[in-house]
DNA sequence: ACCCAGGGTCATA
DNA sequence: TATGACCATGGG
């Protein structure tokens, strides 16, 4: 029987509240793509109006983004904010994502490569390639993301101020199993991160030991 | 009228 | 490598 490591409880925690969550809020690949950019800094209602916009417009395809101009794509995305930089990101992801084949070539990839890949483009950072590769391309990969930082460290299971590798290494280690069970967990687990932030302070009674709620001073340990 | 949101890039030191 | 400025809308 070996010991449980605490990220494990967590997630026990987590998924014992909350339930399956069965992510990413999307109707396909591409669209999982589109909003890991929009969503960045962003609240995820105002993505979807920018992806209302863009699919009434039947532009939520790569090569309809890639042929609008920066002005109109900006347009589309305007309740999303950072309309001017995410249409530019959104072009550049779009141009890379055509260009190496779209998900058939790209899948092909080993997901150390296919992340180097993703990072090579303007505009994806490494929670913006992780989301991709966990939720597109199905690959056991940790997403690091603000929440997570804040859960984790206020269960004092990490200082909080960790270079985002670091964190994404400690994480992957210490709930890998090695089978392909793992693209399953992670993807609950980063979905259940999330639903948790936005639930804390309102739902009992994983709230009342540990909130996410930034203005919230409740710091319990597991 | 504030505060913040499922980040990332670029310029400076 | 490490901070800081900047991007911008919409909900609490």
């Amino acid at each position: 029987m070996p010991k449980t490591h605490p990220l494990q409880q967590v997630y026990r925690r987590l998924f014992t509240t909350y339930g399956p969550q069965h992510w990413w809020p999307a109707k396909n690949r591409f669209e999982v793509m589109v909003g890991a950019i929009l969503t960045q800094n962003t609240a995820w209602t105002n993505v979807e109006s920018a992806i209302a916009n863009l699919k009434a417009a039947h532009c939520l395809t790569p090569r309809a983004i890639i042929s609008l101009s920066k002005a109109k794509l900006a347009k589309h995305l305007t309740p999303s904010g950072y309309f001017n930089v995410k249409a530019q990101r959104l072009h550049n992801y779009c141009q890379w994502y055509l260009e190496h084949g779209e998900y058939r070539k790209l899948a092909k990839l080993d997901t150390n490569t296919l992340r180097h890949a993703l990072l090579s483009v303007n505009g994806v950072g490494p929670e913006t390639a992780d989301d991709i590769l966990l939720y597109a391309f199905a690959r056991p990969v940790f997403v690091i993301d603000a929440y997570a930082r804040r859960l984790l460290s206020r269960y004092g299971l990490i200082q909080g101020d960790e270079g985002y590798e670091t964190l994404r290494h400690y994480c992957e280690t210490n709930l890998k199993t090695g089978s392909i069970d793992d693209v399953q967990l992670f993807n609950e687990y980063h979905a259940l991160i999330v639903i948790h932030a936005k639930r804390a302070c309102r739902k009992k009674p994983l709230c009342e030991n540990c909130c996410l709620n930034h203005k919230c001073s409740y710091n319990t340990v597991v």
